[in-house]
DNA sequence: CTTTCTGCAAACGATTTGCAGCAGC
DNA sequence: GCTGCTGCAAATCGTTTGCAGAAAG
């Protein structure tokens, strides 16, 4: 990845504090609190967050400040930007500071949630890439995999 | 899905005429001529589009027109809207009409590309599903597999 | 201290919508 | 011919940006 740090699964919350901190300062940002507060927010979500439940975890925080942090974050690799069903944007930690997941979507509802992925799952989709690398010349940097449906409560 | 009409894999041309014709007069649409083009043009092509592309191909048509008929054509199945990486929205037929596939998204330019999927990947796929509903009682429709790295042009 | 962040409010731009006239069926 | 579609232009709303004061290092 040609990225200045070692990639590593699912961290635990110091592990992520020390490589927010690390990370920001490799791409010459400040650590402030309305960043901590970010990240230990979006560590606390079972699933990628909207700004406007962001905003409501924490209030008193402007609006612009949690999109131009978000900006930020993403420039340092701290922060995905994931695109849901809905009409926000949605965003999570970096897949190397949670561990992989894939996404279940549900088409009704809009929610999106975390589900970790299956070993077999990678291997056939790092088949996949390797194949396509193969015959078209894309290389593969990372995936995506959603399942779009209807969850429990919307059934 | 409980839908009134029968999942094929790509079909031809003219029956993509007829499923397209069949699909709007069950929800109550007419066919017009601006519909039509619109689904011709996203026929021909081997990748979503995002409205300017579409506005490009076909002069003389209004944007107002072509976000609305896409939204006629979304509630009818017969388009779908796909998210990209980019600031604009793409869109694509139905893949009941134009037989599944995944996405290469590239990272650098934006763009998004079609590609076959392979019976491995769609058997893992599937078995993962199957694994969800089991422990989340979440009931997967369809999904989405998007591979993010660099293209051909942009490595 | 200097440089970067923050909050506020105003600007932006992709998408949506109101309205009067034209076209499908 | 009635109803719904089209195009135009204005409105919407998530997101971005300019600016003056506060905070990080």
């Amino acid at each position: 990845m040609g990225l200045g740090y070692v990639a590593a699964m699912a961290k635990g919350t110091d592990d992520v504090r020390a490589a927010v901190a690390e990370r920001l300062r490799s791409v010459g940002q400040r650590l402030t609190a309305n960043r901590e507060a970010l990240v230990a927010t979006l560590t606390e979500a079972p699933r990628p967050l909207t700004i406007p439940e962001i905003l409501d975890t924490r209030q008193g925080l402007a609006q612009s400040s949690v999109y131009r942090n978000l900006v930020v974050l993403e420039e340092a690799g701290i922060v995905h930007r994931v695109v849901g069903a809905g009409e926000f944007a949605r965003w999570e930690l970096a897949e190397d500071l949670t561990g992989h997941h894939h996404h279940l979507i549900c088409a009704s509802c809009g929610r999106v949630e975390d589900v970790p992925a299956s070993a077999g799952l990678e291997r056939s989709v790092a088949a996949a890439a390797a194949a396509v690398t193969r015959t078209t010349g894309f290389h593969t940097q990372r995936h995506r995999v959603d399942l779009v449906g209807v969850c429990r409560e919307c059934g």
